[in-house]
DNA sequence: ATTAATTTTTAGGCATACCAAAATTAATAA
DNA sequence: TTATTAATTTTGGTATGCCTAAAAATTAAT
């Protein structure tokens, strides 16, 4: 089976068992890769052949040890590259998901070690995801997200789950960057829309949107 | 037919011809891909077809326009990493063309010019190759090899046509890296070897090493 | 001009990675 | 509990990209 594709299965399944807490279903995976879900379960055979995952027929596919340390290395390469690109090379926090898509499958430890060197190992990603270290070693935090903040509080964005250009040049729009405090001032009744205030302008957030926003409490 | 497949013919045909000079045989392309020689017919089929290559059966295939565009970017792609990699992030010559291999394949053209901003677009690379430029133009060069060299002559190194760790820590190891001035004391009338003058030390020069070493009359 | 060696092509196969349609299994609602 | 819906798996196919062995064509040597 060829490497690339195992490599965004791990990672797709990785991604999905958000830290490995849950079982990953046929149809996720199906719809996160855009692929038909008899080739995923084809997939998840193979990689169960191989001692990447345990795939239970018929109930769900999670990684084994082995498998799981793949998936950590993969995730790792993707975020460095996202942020040596955001902050060495120049390019937005919009930019570069799809070209880290690609760089993550060059296969070379010394080459993201010493990316990581000169940005002096960073934890976090352009988009608040945890960075693993070389061991596979991930940062744990108690975030929350911005559709379950409370009324009137102060929070702190710290990342965000949704990375397509579209919804993060739209929080661009609205200075809401990682780092930016804000403030909830409403959330309306009738459709759970949020009120947040940044940098004293107000800013109407639907729920999908704050569903994908990643605070703190300040 | 998979890009990555497509882009390494089309690099390799494009090398092999020496700036689309000559027809590549299918030998040659076997022999450099490693790949059986009845797969090599087959896939040139193919780029014929998608009209990549003027492929004449039992003569021998060159490049379209086309193909040679897509060839040259390609080129551009590799060795652009290439001095990225050991200008930027302090890598040695002998390791680079091995991960350029595969970055080569990574698809975005601000990406490569932006790095090729940063180098100050360099127009050759570690190994004294020259850099197309994002038109794909590419510097032109009078330069010989080193096997071609006359006796009691001075030189220049200008590069290298084999890119394998062995020879170039060799190379390294007298130290007969790109810019170094020669002298060309001798020339073994039974094995064609040179004897070199480098830094006031002698280096006996095999003819398979001569033949590798590009260099520049002073 | 033959023969011999080399190169190229053909023929028949194989593994990977996908898909669509049908059949099965599991989950939900009536 | 049964019917309906939804998810999963099976079955039968396709395209890519590679291989070996054998045949054919080309090139080199005698
Ligand atoms: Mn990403
Ligand atoms: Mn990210
Ligand atoms: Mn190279
Ligand atoms: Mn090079």
């Amino acid at each position: 089976m060829r490497t690339e594709t195992v490599e965004n299965y791990l990672k797709t399944i990785y991604n999905l068992s958000s830290d490995n807490t849950l079982v990953v279903s046929n149809q996720k995976l199906a719809d996160k890769l855009s692929i038909n879900p008899a080739s995923v379960t084809e997939a998840l055979r193979k990689l169960h052949e191989l001692k990447y995952v345990i795939y239970e027929k018929s109930y769900g596919t999670r990684l084994t040890t082995t498998g799981s340390k793949l998936a950590l290395s993969i995730v790792r390469r993707h975020r460095i590259w996202e942020t040596y690109l955001v902050k060495e090379l120049g390019f937005g926090w919009d930019e570069v998901h799809e070209i880290a898509e690609e760089l993550e499958h060059v296969k070379n430890d010394k080459l993201i070690n010493k990316l990581a060197e000169i940005l002096g190992n960073p934890v976090y990603d352009p988009h608040g995801d945890p960075i693993p270290d070389a061991k596979g070693k991930i940062q744990k935090s108690n975030f929350i997200k911005l559709s379950e903040a409370r009324i009137k509080n102060n929070y702190k964005i710290m990342g965000v789950t949704d990375h397509s250009t579209a919804f993060l040049k739209y929080l661009d729009k609205h200075h809401l960057v990682i780092g930016a405090s804000v403030n909830v001032k409403s959330i309306e009744e009738f459709d759970n829309s949020i009120v947040l205030v940044c940098q004293k302008k107000e800013v109407n957030i639907s729920p999908k949107a704050a569903d994908c926003i990643i605070i703190e409490g300040l």
